[in-house]
DNA sequence: GCAATAATAGACATCAATGTCCATTTATCG
DNA sequence: CGATAAATGGACATTGATGTCTATTATTGC
């Protein structure tokens, strides 16, 4: 149900906040989420439009996250890619509804709004720390590209 | 977040769940949801091919439900046409993970077993009943298509 | 300034979702 | 049986999501 831009971006982020604050290359990121690197370059081009990520050019660059893992969270980065949009008014354009949607869209409504604010509850740092046998994106229990 | 033929498929089993135990033409629930008739023919082509509607070919004949209108939960409905699809294997195909998905996956499958459930304890007749200012699909408080 | 690195922009390709059209089949009524 | 109603199946068109490729621009180090 969530497409496959919302899948990508999020795993590069993961990526990103697990190296947060050290920048990675496209295509250091590509590697280690397995997204197609051309793709991928779309993808953190709208983080970067929506302020997500910052991109520095040259040999030394990369992108990174604009902010800490600690404050940034799951919404703000599926809406950066593909937004979740919810239902505001009747989808029929019915007059008479508008504001008070019928039952159907109502319930649909509430399932959009249940995923918003669980992704709006969730900060990468929680990703991060969430303590499970696997670690984000990673077979080992925590491989880190760079040093700190 | 949903797709446009959930939405349509929808709209359709409402507005039979209404008009219940009685069919309706592919034109009559075409109109009275504003769907395209040629793809909305589509639509209740795949959800008679899971058994949730019954059709009946000639004079007097048309789409009806299988179950009744309690019996039957948006659920099964959208799964009919667009499965709401559950995350059970790493989608980056790590060996060590498998069956145990690190956090982000975690999360994001936690989001899709909330609105699986949300939508399988809503049955159609929760969807006719539910008193709110605006009736299913209509701008009327009840418009019944054809008598009992 | 030159070479190497890395992001950026834009064109292009592919595929699935959505949407349209028409001929055919099945059923009912007289 | 003939006429009408209605679903069915398949071909085709359009559009947006996904994916690829290449030339250009910006940055750094020497």
């Amino acid at each position: 149900m969530f497409s496959q831009t919302v899948e990508y971006a999020l795993r590069a982020i993961v990526h990103l906040a697990d190296q947060s604050p050290n920048p990675c290359t496209t295509e250091q990121i590509a590697k280690a989420t397995k997204v197609p690197q051309a793709y991928l370059s779309k993808v953190l081009q709208s983080l970067r439009q929506s302020d997500v990520v910052h991109s520095q050019r040259g040999i030394g660059g990369g992108i990174s996250l604009v902010k800490l893992p600690e404050e940034l969270n799951l919404l703000e980065v599926v809406n950066a890619v593909d937004p979740i949009c919810r239902i505001k008014t009747c989808p029929l354009g019915l007059k008479g509804h508008g504001v008070n949607l019928c039952p159907l869209h109502r319930k649909l409504d509430d399932a959009l709004r249940e995923t918003e604010t669980a992704f709006a509850n969730t900060t990468l740092a929680d990703i991060l720390s969430s303590s499970t046998s696997s670690y984000p994106l990673c077979n080992e229990p925590h491989e880190r590209v760079t040093p700190l």
